[in-house]
DNA sequence: TTTGGAGTATGATAAATATCATATCGCTTA
DNA sequence: TAAGCGATATGATATTTATCATACTCCAAA
């Protein structure tokens, strides 16, 4: 973990989230004193389950996973949190330390801000507040959506399902580069790591995608959706 | 559903949340005026997925099952409200329509406020604000605790996990009258009717339960809870 | 009282999936 | 350059679980 050496200005930062449009400029200047801009590479851990939350993390670009690790063999990936993510957000208001563990998927670029200052904006500016539980809630959405779509599909359609999302919600186009291992794409559904490989195998022999190294083009998106609905 | 025909005052609720301590004379009552109170039968369905979401429920006393219902023979179980809960408090700040259904499992007895009328104290209120963040976190946290650690369970480990948690959680009791039939316990954890029913022989063959009906008897508590752990 | 249906129960079989074994490929390090 | 390691790949086998079939029980409606 790195600090950056020029950051971000909050009050014209790009990447700023309707979350902040609600605060006035003293309030966003509180934020902007009160962070701090971070750079990791891939794989390099930011938190261990059990750390202590002392930010609010905000992710700028690159790709974090939030997973268990109870028992190595056992690793369950919960989510990936994307750009202008607010990552962990689901336990800071619950917890005083971390239940899941976070990594660099790809290298990634995000703001550190105090808890405690996003706990005196929740108290002071309600339309922060009812931001923050939108967002909360369209997080919790997600993760829920995903986990019970999943449960009830088989090994096939699990594996499209992971494709599928990488394709139309992560990178937006039919050839991207694979960001997790077959291992990890596993984890994140609950496969073993050979069936996921067979399965990609065999998606790859049905032309539905293509495999070149890390690099997957859909070839049959159609194709791939209709394995994610019907397993 | 009935209206109650003597609702209980706000003010002086026995059972309020604590959610509602940080409310002035004047924000409660406002609660009060804007609330009905309703009695439901098991069985009875008070939201379908699709509904607009007119109400913030909470639930004073009975548990309610939130499910989706895409297809009946896959439908699934994704929690169980208990007295106290703010019944899908997870998505009322994303979406103006429920995405998950909802039914009486036992009597049930619940207060239904205005949407509207909490989104006001949300805007008003920070503290109150934060209460709900709370209250919302701990909700996921729950669901998200249960879902990975179902994932990680054989069909016994995740039969046991159902059991140990009704019994120490719900029900606080190592006899208590199970409230779900074979059919939903398999829905909440993704195994099979019957596969339920053998597993729970089994249990009480091993001596780990006792069955006199609808009424289980936990004779080896620490047995189940290994159970949940190892699977 | 009978009857039908849902829930419970248990065995037999089929399907899905994990696990084990082995091989190859590409990359880093000695 | 070679050695070693982790990721990918594929086949064979074992395990787990769903599904199908068949009873039995209990309760509610005719």
């Amino acid at each position: 973990m790195k600090s950056v050496d020029t950051p971000t200005n909050c009050m014209q930062c790009p990447l700023r989230s309707s979350l902040f449009e609600s605060l006035g400029r003293k309030e966003l200047s509180c934020v902007h004193l009160n962070k701090r801009e971070v750079v990791m590479e891939p794989g390099e851990q930011l938190v261990r389950s059990g750390d202590k939350i002392t930010h609010f993390l905000y992710l700028q670009s690159g790709l974090l996973k939030l997973f268990t690790e109870s028992d190595s063999r056992r690793e369950q990936i919960i989510s990936i949190s994307r750009p202008r993510d607010f990552v962990g957000l689901l336990n800071i208001f619950s917890d005083t330390h971390h239940r899941y563990s976070m990594s660099a998927i790809t290298d990634v670029r995000f703001c550190m801000i105090e808890v405690d200052c996003i706990k005196q904006l929740v108290d002071n500016n309600g339309f922060f507040a009812r931001e923050l539980l939108k967002n909360m809630s369209i997080a919790v959405d997600h993760i829920l959506k995903d986990s019970y779509n999943l449960r009830s599909l088989q090994m096939h359609g699990r594996v499209a399902y992971v494709l599928y999302e990488l394709s139309t919600e992560i990178f937006g186009s039919t050839g991207f580069e694979l960001p997790l291992s077959r291992k990890e794409v596993g984890q994140m559904v609950g496969v073993s790591t050979e069936n996921v490989i067979r399965v990609m195998s065999e998606f790859r022999q049905d032309g539905i995608i293509r495999i070149e190294g890390k690099k997957i083009y859909v070839l049959e998106p159609e194709r791939l959706r209709l394995l994610t609905i019907r397993g």
